[in-house]
DNA sequence: TCACGATGTGACCCGCCGGTCACCAACTGA
DNA sequence: TCAGTTGGTGACCGGCGGGTCACATCGTGA
């Protein structure tokens, strides 16, 4: 494996004018991964994305010396992991947790830009979660890609770990709580796209209808509580 | 695809002494579904899943003739579901609402019940939890699956229901809530497999030890939350 | 013991797909 | 205009694995 940054997509130190033949290249290539993610990492064919992507079979290969695990990897760390990254800078890295309404609400604006990212990249994200479990199975991917989840897992937990030290949060363990509200999120992402996209849509698995709603809907239950208070 | 269920499987309706012919046979493909969850679905093949099953190849395609496809549902039908329905009416189905310590401590132990039937039946159902996703691209089978899991989600919801209904729990949509519960026991599930089996194993998904002490986690954060109480 | 149906089998077939490589085209500098 | 270099290509290859089927084996009843 050894996954090294196919210079396909590094576009630091490149000359002046490459840069827009490096924007189409990389423009394709997502495009291509949308199509990825209609059929699965197994289903998708190496000819298919090529096509997709208007590349020549054999230059994808000379990019990606890897084949296709490396193409699906540099896909995977630029797409979703950056797009996590980002998510996380814009709402829990500069977050106060000083009361429990400032935990609270730097959660909830984190999950609900988990739910904007993923409406703005669905298909590509959606591979990636639905194949990501079987990723795991072969131990150098799940070497890179457990690694890189581990400092997103990180990042989330660090507010998280605050909190509890101020006595704003319930003395739980912060790592595992994140694992457990990210698992959360992803479940309940995976699950709408079903009722959106199945042939047969299963009911009632999300009623609501904006990026705002559901990430309400998750902080109250995981915040407050399932249980009524007086 | 059309699922019949095979004869194979199918112990009703069958001649008294043959009922051992069919639990030795059971058995057998309970041991190759057991080499499944390794490798996942598309990874494991018929002739190593006839091998290990002690069946050859034809014998297989003789008892299902949806060939691999239905073998799969099958199991997952038999193993999976039948399982998870087993733990619903051992915990759920005669649950009290009464009072909020009668929905906690139900959810609880039917939470723990799920955590008991993964550790019995840990490789089965690993397959079935990683894989499951990528079944949904498939139009038939998504049909099938999800179908089967909808009325399981409908038992996790009444009771939850009828508790809203009561005052006992917060006014929250009782199927999204039963959804986002199955959802995020299962991703903590899979996290901690991953825990467990990767060559990587990632820190601290969970520091628990029973079942019963992960159960009580995911149940104080869904029933307490996060906030700390005064 | 033989005949016949039912059950079990694995060698073989064939389509598919990841990966290769001999070739081509476009640019560059002389 | 031509030689050299770089970047791009898709026809082809090899293996892999799902599915088939002609044959073997077993159980049974005459």
């Amino acid at each position: 494996m050894e996954h090294v940054p196919a210079p396909l997509l590094d576009d630091a130190a490149v000359g002046r004018r490459d840069r827009e033949r490096l924007a189409r290249r990389r423009a394709r290539l997502d495009a291509a991964l949308a199509g990825f993610g209609e059929k699965g990492f197994e289903g998708a064919t190496v000819d298919e994305i090529a096509e997709r992507a208007e590349f020549g079979k054999g230059t994808l290969y000379n990019y990606f010396q890897g084949g296709k695990d490396e193409l699906y990897l540099t896909l995977f760390e630029d797409v979703v992991i950056g797009g996590l990254h980002r998510v996380v800078d814009a709402t829990l890295a500069t977050a106060s947790v000083a009361t429990p309404a400032d935990v609270r609400s730097a959660y909830c604006t984190f999950v609900e830009g988990l739910f904007e990212h993923f409406e703005a990249h669905r298909p590509q994200l959606m591979l990636f979660m639905k194949d990501g479990d079987r990723m795991m199975l072969d131990p150098d991917k799940a070497a890179f890609f457990g690694g890189l989840f581990e400092r997103l897992i990180d990042r989330v937990a660090v507010p998280l770990d605050a909190a509890v030290r101020a006595g704003t949060l319930r003395d739980l363990p912060a790592r595992p709580v994140a694992h457990l509200l990210m698992g959360t999120v992803r479940g309940f992402l995976v699950a709408d796209d079903e009722t959106r996209c199945a042939a047969h849509p299963r009911a009632d698995v999300s009623p609501f209808t904006t990026p705002g709603e559901a990430a309400s809907f998750i902080t109250t239950v995981f915040f407050d509580g399932l249980l009524a208070r007086p």
